[in-house]
RNA sequence: GCCGAAGUGGCGGAACUGGCAGACGCGCUCGACUCAAAAUCGAGUUGGGUCACCCCCAGUGCGGGUUCAACUCCCGCCUUCGGCACCA
């Protein structure tokens, strides 16, 4: 009659059963308080991971508590399908990424329902889908109509193994994000997003993430980079006007010297005809010749060399000189910097190499410094000196006021800068949504009309030539029709940047299926934005950026009623082995399969759940999962053992104890998913209810034990495990005579009134140090407490004759008797 | 260099608002059951003081401090990890 637990056999079955009837379909809008759990949507490498297994098992526990928490969930599940990898795959193998993609698709679907994970998979999208990758060039094309994408000449950032672009987002320490290749410069022409017009707004709304990780909110916060100050006008002998951005306007009257980046047009203009045009270009040529990386590195040896031109100094008159040096960059700013030696230290090095001079303004409070003599630059603020009319003044005062006397004089304006650039999205490949766009051999670019979305990926190319996509070299894809002039055309070849794919999925999530649009207005603005969203960490400036970018984009557009996409967010850790990242180079890699097959998918999840809290990196142990198992094995045993028992209807103190220990359990396991989403504690609460469930059965023979009692503990015990180990609960639900899923079932509410006991055991202290503990009833007043505490023969001895100066009461937790 | 997080038994981790440090689990040791093994069950498991017992001392990266009481708060360091890094 008690059979032995085969997770393999059951979980089979309760998976079809599920799947028949359709008990994870999300409800129609309006019914119940909507919840929308969402994790980051994977890439179809062929086969998942044990990251995979984590991340998706943390989503499935927060959907399945919010569902059994009466909430309409929405907990969709699709492929971010486009990407390099199949493509290459392609290259090598000669499998077309279509092909590939597909079937990689089915076999982790499969390793998803296997895990018993509850999606709604009737919403099941694909990024590569027509039907999907339409709106996302409709997408594209919004963009393009509001003027926030345009195409550009630029030095970009290229991926030699890739053969393709990539954005600044996706260049990590100068490598490619994906592949790691160093990446190195060209000069192309390629499509970009005006992701600039939203840094202020970026940065503005992270104030309103209050669920993100701080880290998340501050990563963004230094990418976007906002940088307050005034842009001030020195000039050239001509008149001609050489802008300095600086948020330092404070040591203006400390400039010596203007710096111009290499690569600025004023160089050439400068030298033309001069004794330096020689040393200077062949300078520039130096520089320009350094890589980006090693340029834009802060140990680079900072050189410069003198134009032979001045400039004058707006406020003071004075000449300063002007040099072309390695540190300034062209694309920051003005490309011309002041240089202040006495408070900056990179100005400080320069002008001490080249023997500039160094002339502090700014004092540290009752000092003077002195140029000639300082021995590194002064960065703080201070008193000004040397100043003219501000002498005295404190520099950050200082700063607002010379902003407004400069705007008054017309030297200069207030100037906000950013950090963050637009996002470059063209990409040199195949496996892509084509940017929709077409250029006309007489008339220039145009949109590809509407109606005519999507273009399609022609399905027949050769996949051989690196450094042009394979659409380049299709007659039938190029060959197209002004649709201004009806004269040839010829389509744009390169894909978009796929995290443009991922940039909206989330939206479409609402209404998968529409034809007529990217998403149904009243379905977008029911379930979003995402309650939760869950994903890794190397995603707070990629991903997590660009979506935000888009849904505002959207709102302006008046298509969505809210402005940012993720209410609240977690990121979860890797699932580590030795200490190491999981790889097959390392040898280390775990298949989410085989341990499956092994321990079942219920003691896989919950030893994923139980070894670390989510957002810490997790050790896999083969024994950790072992041990999971035993803990379900024992829940087993104890339910099928504890069935159908004749029973005792008094409720005695063992009776009293179980239940106190189940309402405790009720409410631990609550606060800690609800409050803390810590499921490891959460997981251990359960264990210690098993463990107190059978101490019950130890203490008391079968004819003694409270049958009803015994029952409603088992059941609440089922149910708190359902979002855990779904599949054990639900056959355990059933054997325990359980109408309906058990994730159907109500979450159990616990009853304040009798989490305490009557009875309660107070540590006893004598200067800090435990010396005894004390039962007492519940409750009791500090006098008796401290009469009945004095007069214990422990406390006594440690007070040695002397007496208590003090005696600090907690009540129901602790007396502590002080003598000194 | 700047910013952020973390440092607790052999291991993963717990201690939520300052109140019994080490919950829960893994591993290990011993025992029961067994012809034997596996499984299961029971006991023990921070270090030390001649660990039979009681008892005592020390102990949460290091050094100080506040407090009746500190893993928790404050000051100063060390280490590890992550992010940014010539952004004027």
């Amino acid at each position: 009659m008690n059979a032995k637990y085969q997770p393999e056999q059951l979980e089979t079955k309760w998976q079809a059963v599920w799947a028949d009837q359709g008990l994870y379909r999300t409800g129609g809008p309006g019914e119940r308080n909507k919840y929308y759990c969402l994790v980051m949507f994977p890439y179809p490498s062929g086969v998942a991971h044990m990251g995979h297994v984590r991340n998706y098992t943390i989503g499935d526990v927060v959907a399945r508590w919010h569902r059994m928490n009466g909430y309409n969930v929405l907990h969709p599940m699709g492929w971010d399908a486009f990407g390099m990898p199949a493509e290459n795959a392609a290259i090598k193998d000669q499998v077309h990424p279509a092909d590939s993609t597909r079937r990689n698709i089915d076999f982790m679907r499969a390793q998803f329902k296997r895990m018993g994970i509850s999606y709604d998979w009737d919403r099941e999208l694909a990024t590569n889908h027509p039907g999907y990758y339409r709106w996302t060039q409709w997408l594209f094309l919004l963009l393009y109509k509001r003027g926030l994408a345009y195409r550009k000449r630029a030095a970009v950032n290229w991926c030699p193994d890739c053969a393709t672009v990539l954005a600044n987002e996706q260049v990590i320490d100068g490598r490619c994000w994906r592949c790691e290749t160093a990446v190195t410069e060209r000069e192309l022409e390629q499509w970009f997003l005006k992701i600039t017009d939203y840094a202020e707004r970026l940065l503005a709304d992270l104030s309103l993430l209050e669920g993100w990780p701080e880290r998340v909110r501050v990563m963004q916060e230094h990418w976007i980079g906002k940088s307050v100050g005034v842009e001030v006008e020195f000039t050239l002998a001509g008149g001609r006007p050489a802008p300095v951005f600086t948020t330092r306007q404070d040591t203006l009257f400390g400039v010596t010297y203007i710096v111009v980046a290499p690569e600025h047009p004023l160089v050439e203009e400068l030298i033309a005809g001069r004794p330096a045009e020689a040393a200077v270009r062949a300078f520039v040529q130096r520089a320009k010749a350094q890589s980006d990386l090693f340029r834009s590195s802060a140990e680079t040896e900072k050189e410069g060399i003198y134009t032979g031109v001045d400039a004058v100094h707006p406020l003071t008159g004075e000449q300063v000189p002007i040099w072309v040096a390695n540190y300034v960059l062209m694309d920051y700013g003005t490309g011309i910097v002041m240089g202040v030696p006495a408070h900056d230290t990179r100005d400080f090095a320069f002008a001490r190499k080249y023997g500039l001079r160094v002339r502090p303004v700014i004092m540290p409070p009752g000092e003077r410094l002195n140029g000639e003599t300082m021995a590194a630059a002064y960065t703080e603020p201070g008193v000004m000196a040397d100043s003219g009319r501000y002498d005295g003044l404190d520099s950050v005062q200082a700063l607002d006021r010379i902003a407004a006397d400069v705007e008054a004089a017309r030297l200069g304006r207030r100037k906000v800068h950013y950090r963050l650039r637009d996002w470059l999205i063209s990409r040199q490949r195949y496996w892509g949504a084509p940017i929709p766009m077409l250029q006309c051999e007489r008339c220039g670019w145009h949109p590809v009309p509407e109606d005519q979305l999507p273009v399609k990926l022609v399905r027949d190319v050769a996949f051989t030539a690196k450094g042009a996509s394979p659409l380049a070299q299709s007659g039938e894809f190029l060959a197209a029709e002004c649709p201004s002039c009806r004269g040839k055309a010829r389509r744009e070849t390169d894909t978009m940047d796929t995290f443009i794919d991922s940039s909206w999925y989330f939206l479409r999530y609402a209404s998968p299926r529409r034809q007529e649009a990217p998403f149904a207005r009243a379905e977008v603005n029911h379930w979003l934005p995402v309650d939760q969203y869950i994903g890794g960490i190397e995603h707070a400036v990629l991903h997590l950026l660009y979506s935000r970018f888009i849904t505002k984009v959207l709102y302006d557009a008046g298509m969505v009623n809210f402005t940012e996409p993720f209410t609240r967010l977690l990121t979860q850790g890797m699932v580590v082995m030795g200490g190491a990242k999981m790889s097959k180079s390392k040898g280390n890699v775990v298949s989410p399969d085989e341990m499956i097959k092994r321990y079942g998918a219920d003691a896989v999840r919950l030893f994923i759940l139980f070894a670390s809290p989510p957002e810490r990196d997790l050790e896999w142990s083969n024994q950790g999962a072992e041990g999971a198992f035993r803990f379900l094995q024992r829940v087993w045993r104890l339910v099928l053992e504890s069935r159908g028992l004749p029973g005792n209807p008094t409720v005695g103190p063992q009776e009293e104890d179980l239940m106190r220990l189940t309402h405790q359990t009720i409410k631990r396991i609550t606060t800690d998913i609800r409050e803390r989403m810590n499921f490891n504690t959460a997981i251990a609460a359960a264990m210690e209810l098993v463990n107190g469930l059978y101490a019950y059965k130890d203490q008391n023979p079968a004819a003694r034990q409270n049958a009803s009692v015994l029952d409603w503990s088992l059941r609440t015990l089922v149910v708190l495990l359902a979002p855990f180990a779904p599949h054990l609960s639900e056959e355990l639900w059933h054997r325990l005579g359980g109408e309906g899923s058990v994730h159907l079932q109500r979450w159990p509410q616990y009853d304040a009134t009798l989490l305490k006991a009557a009875e309660v055991t107070v540590v006893v202290q004598v200067d800090g140090r435990v010396r005894d503990k004390l039962t007492v009833p519940a409750g009791m007043e500090g006098p008796r407490l401290e009469e009945l505490v004095l007069g214990l023969p422990k406390v006594a001895q440690h007070l040695d004759g002397g007496r208590p100066v003090r005696v600090v009461i907690v009540p129901d937790k602790l007396v502590n008797v002080v003598t000194r």
